[in-house]
DNA sequence: CTGAATCCATCCCGATACTG
DNA sequence: CAGTATCGGGATGGATTCAG
């Protein structure tokens, strides 16, 4: 790469990249789940099932599967009886995995300062609806 | 597990911990894009439009509230003649931009492999086609 | 146990048009 | 320039049921 320093601006604000192309799917709301929670070692449907709270069975095969496309999962299968199915954590993944920590870390650092933006934010927009009622559609007090 | 070491899994995994809900929100299919391209200093909302490959100015709108309700973006607008709006990366933002630079640099490194696992994937789902077509629901020469 | 298949509600998102 | 309003299609996600 002859770029002196790093600018991804282009790299990622291309939607036809695959950088972007690549966020999308981890950026689903169940994958940074599956993920972390796989990552400390081979892990079964139902262990997850389980483990990952308000997930539904669909949605847990969904990930699995489209983790697996990506080659971040590894699936193998037992074949015994009752079937037996764990999920691996690919090297890739793990590697992956430690940014993802990292943005664990810092939502956890600034979840204080965010839950406080909000209300900021929101109060903030009550004011401008009290302030600024121009575009009711219902009269204030008739 | 006496949690000795970080265990974020049960934070990540719990859907009502402000950890996923944080997460939820810098996923989106923008976001990203919208926060690196801020990082570099204050940003006009025309050049978000313009810079931004394919996002729509209702996307971006939408995005832009999100975030600043986040407290990710400060939003300044200039009472000029015409109406100049500019974007900026709160300090909390330019920290998890540097996260986000690590998702992007992973992304590229790997952009191959994965690829490469989609077509390996693929490739396996189609022989799986024609090995075991005994879902198939027109039989297959009467 | 580990899925696949179907149905259905919701919501996201894009295109378009209008406004201060 | 920087939005807002509205509409409609498509994706997303849950519940349920069936199957290997």
């Amino acid at each position: 790469m002859s770029r002196s320093h790093i600018d991804v601006t282009e790299q990622v604000d291309n939607p036809a990249c695959p950088v972007t192309e690549v966020l999308d799917r981890v950026a689903g709301k169940w994958a940074i789940g599956i993920l972390v929670a796989a990552a400390k070692g081979p892990v079964r449907f139902t262990e997850l099932e389980r483990g990952i709270e308000g997930i539904s069975r669909r949605m847990l095969t969904l990930n699995l599967r489209k983790l697996e496309r990506e080659g971040l999962l590894v699936r193998t299968v037992y074949p015994t009886v009752p079937p037996r199915v764990e999920y691996e954590c690919t090297e890739m993944a793990l590697e992956l995995n430690e940014t993802l920590l990292a943005l664990v870390d810092w939502a956890r650092l600034h979840s204080g300062d965010i839950a406080c933006a909000h209300a900021t934010y929101d109060a903030a927009q009550a004011q401008d609806q009290e302030a600024a009622p121009s575009t009711r559609s219902v009269p204030l007090s008739a």
